[in-house]
DNA sequence: TATTACCCTATCGATTTAATAGAGTAAGCA
DNA sequence: TGCTTACTCTATTAAATCGATAGGGTAATA
């Protein structure tokens, strides 16, 4: 399932997409716009920002913008900060591998298999979409 | 994130594929063999019964069976009793839809949008292996 | 009729999630 | 300079979920 987390920062960033300019939005903004939790948004927002993907202005007229244009954000990218693992099952993680502890053989794991086909197909989908596809 | 419930679930209907004949096993039989909680296992195999794609004897000799071929047994009804909903977001699930909260207008949800897709690859993926696919 | 092994309920600790509160700090403007 | 705005950070909390465990009940078979 999909955190809320992952879905307010999503619409965050798909919001701040779809400005016109790259002037800094105000958190209450974006929060009111989205349906979201201004407190909770504010974490969501911080995330982003350390992770390169936001860049932020204090003080009057300040808030957050989009570093890089939507288009060269790919959705795996964002996934990956907001959800992180894309696979199911951590034995399948490009990114975040870690061995189960049952299972002796990941080769003749029936799960294993499965999850490696789940994960490839769901690369797929993330890597054909960048910020710029989600924006209507 | 796949849950040890499913995951455990897939490895013992897997080990029943995997059997001979369609003579019953013990549970203490497939948590040993696949280093499952006897316990966790039980609850596990329960619903598997109860939803129809496991039979059950009880007493001396008696255990867990599957009752149809493996090869018609798909991936797509295994996951949707053990894991739930295959799609990640309620708004695009196919058997459990559920509205959401916030989100005025879901056809013009990036979210929406986005979590579509990959509920169709995913889909795909389960739709293309049966449990007899599964067996190594 | 005794044994085997499935069946069911209840509980529990740990973890995660989503949200809230409140204080702190940097930047801009008059 | 001083004030306001708006981001930054820490801590707390309530609720939900997960994985596991305990223990007794019951049905079927040799």
């Amino acid at each position: 399932m999909l955190s809320k987390k992952t879905k307010y920062g999503l619409k965050a960033l798909t919001f701040l997409a779809s400005q016109e300019g790259r002037t800094p939005v105000q958190i209450s903004e974006i929060a009111k716009h989205e349906n979201i939790s201004q407190k909770f948004l504010e974490s969501i927002l911080l995330t982003l920002r350390k992770t390169g993907l936001l860049g932020s202005k204090k003080g009057k007229g300040g808030g957050y913008y989009l570093i890089k244009e939507p288009k060269d954000i790919p959705m795996t990218t964002v996934m990956r900060v907001l959800e992180g693992p894309i696979a199911m099952v951590p034995c399948v993680s490009l990114n975040f591998y870690e061995k189960c502890e049952d299972c002796p053989d990941e080769a003749s794991c029936s799960v294993h298999k499965l999850m490696l086909q789940v994960r490839d197909s769901t690369l797929e989908v993330f890597r054909n979409n960048t910020l710029a596809d989600l924006v209507p």
